[in-house]
DNA sequence: CTAGGGTTAG
């Protein structure tokens, strides 16, 4: 039976008679795909493709750029390659789209490579090729391939074009040449907020903050990509308040600039950083608001938020709302040392086998957050397995802090000597960090002889630190050795060795307070002070002796206990103690290491008030609660 | 087409 067109559908019906009397040829198959680029169909693409290889149709190179690019973009780049290797005479246009599609997979050494032959070939690169072929040269610091290049184009007259300029600088900038980023900026005719952007970052990166600060003033063309590039710029500097306030100054001000996503997640860690839990809640509102919550990235800043703020409970609710699809290994991270710096080593280390059973590869911070999480809990036997599975199962090798892990796991348990047998069969140069681990393990365990080992190495390796030359003076005053003090203490003021002072800090109502040792500079430093006088004989009721070999051994006994009782996290928690309401969490941040006077006095303040006290240290969190801490008093 | 982004120990 022949099909008979209906009068409805003639014009369908003209069109499959044109067809058949004039088959389809390339251009043809060319406009489809090209319609196809961008729009996800990969299916379609594909019957097209093979429609064309029935009839017999090689793609051109002309056609074959089409489809190289629709096949990118629907997430297909083997495809998309296969068809440019299988393409005889590649044209410009066909490298460009190559190109284009390996540096949106992140495929930085094959873009390059590529680009090589297609300058083997004698084909020139031009303005759709060469910021391509840049951003590699960036991502793999490649500053002598991008020099290449930014030769290449001023041969061309290419380098006055903004987006080649621009591209030109962020190499610059990323292959930290500050002062040809400058120069490429200078010289460029035609700058746009990209180009401003991109030198913002460049001085942010490398700390020269007041420069980057002078840009951001000068440009009048401000978007969401330079207002983030700040406040990212003061976060990674240490700046956390000049983040926080200009992220308020952005929510104020009426520029018509939007935060989105990456800003939400810039400045999470200045929140993080002051560990202003209340802010960190008001922003974590703010993103659902404007739902930017849903975001798996913004999810795990704010885990990491939450987590470094004290708040181990948010962070995990945060975890528990990524469907399993979006828990990448950023966020399995993030997580596992979430447990770990919360004392929770046992949580960490199922956290980690979920990760496995998930199918996500660990990589080198996996396994520092899962080892520090079995030393923070003692769990010896469990995290000296994974220590040594690490490069065998999962095929991740171990760096130096994968021993500086292991020497501090092996060092609390008392195993001294292992650790220090470790430590000359690691097959990197100890640091600071492993014989620093190996001293304060020495001290806990009063082992005076490696003791001295550690120190000695330390000494020559960060000669300024005075907490090294405390630890041993302080162990040398333990076993009465005065002699050793004495040149101890002559080595420490001829080094001119540097003295942190200790800072605590605790936020009320949304408001940091901020403490030095023995401060009186705060408004309510008479309640503080009377407190802390009550505490003294409420505490010693309950059984507390001040331990004065946390103070440094040169001051009379009663001096040392006054020093003690008037340490910053003592203030802190005081304040704390009088400024909230009783039931609720106590959160204080110090900047050291947590005396272990302290320690044990904050155990006892927990008991006696009855409050839950979470103490962040340098190294990881205290939980206080019923007279007891998180860390079973091993930190 | 170029610019801004989350996770490391002690």
């Amino acid at each position: 039976m022949k099909w008979k067109p209906s009068p409805s559908n003639s014009g369908l019906s003209n069109l499959v008679q044109s067809l058949v009397q004039n088959p389809p040829q390339l251009p043809f198959y060319s406009s489809i795909f090209k319609s196809l680029i961008g729009q996800n169909c990969l299916k379609l693409g594909q019957q097209l493709h093979a429609h064309m290889a029935i009839r017999g149709l090689v793609p051109d190179a002309f056609v074959a750029a089409k489809m190289v690019a629709m096949y990118a973009s629907s997430g297909d780049i083997i495809s998309a390659f296969h068809l440019f290797r299988a393409t005889e005479n590649p044209s410009p246009l066909l490298f460009n789209a190559i190109i284009r599609a390996l540096t949106l997979y992140g495929k930085s050494r094959k873009t390059i490579e590529i680009y090589s032959q297609m300058h083997y070939l004698g084909l020139r690169g031009d303005y759709f090729t060469f910021p391509f072929v840049l951003k590699s040269c960036a991502d793999l610091s490649f500053v002598g391939f991008g020099r290449c290049i930014h030769g290449l184009s001023l041969r061309s007259g290419l380098e006055i074009d903004t987006y080649v300029g621009t591209s030109l600088i962020d190499m610059y900038v990323k292959c930290s040449q500050l002062g040809n980023a400058q120069k490429m900026f200078d010289e460029l005719p035609i700058r746009d907020v990209s180009s401003w952007n991109s030198l913002i970052a460049g001085y942010m990166k490398d700390g020269l903050v007041q420069y980057a600060e002078e840009l951001f003033r000068r440009m009048n063309n401000r978007n969401i990509v330079s207002w983030t590039a700040m406040i990212s710029g003061y976060t990674q500097n240490g700046l956390a308040d000049k983040a926080l306030a200009l992220f308020d100054q952005l929510l104020s001000e009426d520029s018509g600039v939007r935060p989105n996503w990456v800003t939400v997640m810039s400045v999470l860690p200045a929140c993080a950083h002051s560990a202003a839990l209340e802010r960190g809640r008001q922003i974590h509102s703010f993103a659902r608001e404007r739902g930017l919550e849903s975001n798996a990235s913004v999810k795990t800043a704010l885990m990491a938020m939450y987590a470094k703020c004290g708040s181990l409970a948010d962070a995990r609710s945060c975890f528990n709302t990524m469907r399993p699809k979006e828990k990448n290994l950023v966020a399995w991270n993030t997580m596992i040392t979430a447990y770990a710096s919360h004392g929770y080593g046992k949580e960490a280390v199922s956290t980690f086998e979920n990760m496995i059973r998930a199918g996500v590869q660990p990589d080198g911070i996996t396994f520092t957050g899962l080892l520090s999480g079995c030393s923070h809990s003692g769990l010896v036997d469990a995290g000296l397995s994974y220590f040594y599975s690490m490069r065998t199962v999962y095929l991740v090798e171990p760096t130096h802090e994968h021993y500086a892990c292991i020497v501090d796991l092996l060092g609390r348990a008392g195993r001294l000597v292992e650790a220090y047998n470790l430590i000359s069969q690691m097959p990197m140069k100890a640091g600071p960090s492993v014989w620093g681990s190996l001293l304060s393990a020495s001290r806990s365990h009063r082992n005076l002889e490696i003791a001295e080992l550690a120190a000695k190495q330390l000494f020559v390796l960060e000669p300024h630190n005075s907490g090294n030359y405390i630890i041993l003076s302080n162990m040398y005053a333990d076993a009465g050795m005065w002699e050793e003090v004495k040149d101890l203490r002559t080595k420490l003021k001829s080094q001119r060795v540097k003295k942190t002072p200790g800072g605590s800090w605790t936020e009320v109502n949304g408001k940091a307070h901020f403490f030095l040792g023995g401060d009186t500079s705060h408004p309510q430093s008479k309640q503080i002070y009377s407190l802390l006088e009550e505490l003294p004989q409420k505490i010693k009721l309950a059984g507390y002796v001040p331990d004065t070999s946390f103070a440094l051994h040169d001051i009379s006994e009663e001096e040392k206990e006054h020093n003690l009782a008037t340490h910053s996290e003592k203030l802190a928690v005081a304040f704390g103690l009088l400024s909230s309401s009783p039931g609720t969490v106590l959160r204080v941040t110090k900047n050291l290491r947590i005396c272990g006077d302290c320690h044990t006095a904050i155990k006892f303040i927990s008991r006696i008030y009855g409050r839950e006290i979470i103490v962040r240290d340098v190294n990881r969190f205290h939980h206080f609660k019923d007279g007891c801490c998180s860390c079973g008093d091993f930190w």
